[in-house]
DNA sequence: GACCAATACTTGTCGCAACAAGTATTGGTC
DNA sequence: GACCAATACTTGTTGCGACAAGTATTGGTC
């Protein structure tokens, strides 16, 4: 009887990467059911693009806590795909600013609707008191890690 | 006063998606604090060996969620970083049986201390029972999206 | 024994992450 | 105006994921 041994499956750190997982491959694929091919980095920056519309690369890296390489290459593909423009800056040339395409606002609502969905689905059968305390721990983790 | 409005930041998928990139991040600092440089994804595999040792790549990739094909390049990586050795079998020459190294028996305990300590500098000035709560939640959003 | 579906693994491609290093531009400071 | 640190972004490299396609081996079935 290892009385100490440590169980990947039952580690907090575990449950939530896959819950974590779960959820956005779920998302994805409610995405998909209506016709959107997106990753889920693609639709992180939507969500703060339709939050306010032409930002920096900079601050979307920064609210998404990502390098701005990341953005960078990012926003090529997102161009690829039609979903945002890349606008030089006038005043200083080294600022781009993203704003959305008018497909991007032309789907928002069907995005925001599977996005909805999926959290409907994951939160299926819980308590609205649990969910409640959970939302809070969440909130805590992320505090305490910063 | 946008009453419906999706907020990322908000979202049950945000936090948990957050939360599990804290923690995800925070435990490679701290296996690297003591001198261990490993990726999440090869912890992974390292925690479900020393649950039990010598397992084929298929019962780690189900084990793990995970395609076949990443865990063969990632048993690859493990092999250069001498964490593992890729054994086929005698009588199945399709199969091949993954061994912890000596080194990687060595590293155990601090590992598993390394986790131990992660989860508690997250799990700071929160509740036993939130966690209980916590904890239970996040098993029932996993069984809902399966 | 020949054929064939199933199985275990590998390889190719693409999207994304982090990190490091590089380029271009800006805003002081002398 | 020349110099230089700071800033915004890009590019190169490596590790990982998913998906698709390929190889090798096995275990029937005729």
């Amino acid at each position: 009887m290892k009385k100490d041994q440590y169980y990947l499956d039952h580690s907090l750190g575990y449950k939530l990467f896959h819950s974590s997982r779960l959820m956005n491959s779920r998302l994805i694929r409610n995405f998909k059911v209506n016709g959107f091919d997106l990753t889920y980095e693609q639709w992180q920056i939507l969500s703060r693009l339709y939050e306010k519309d032409g930002q920096t690369q900079n601050e979307l890296a920064i609210q998404n806590e990502r390098d701005q390489a990341s953005v960078s290459r990012l926003i090529d593909n997102m161009l690829k795909r039609n979903l945002v423009t890349r606008v030089p800056q006038k005043k200083d040339r080294r600022v781009n600013y993203i704003y959305l395409t008018d497909e991007a606002k032309r789907i928002r609502q069907e995005l925001e609707d599977s996005a909805q969905k999926t959290i409907r689905q994951a939160s299926e059968e819980i308590s609205p008191e649990d969910l409640a305390v959970t939302l809070r721990t969440l909130d805590k983790i992320r505090k305490n890690l910063q």
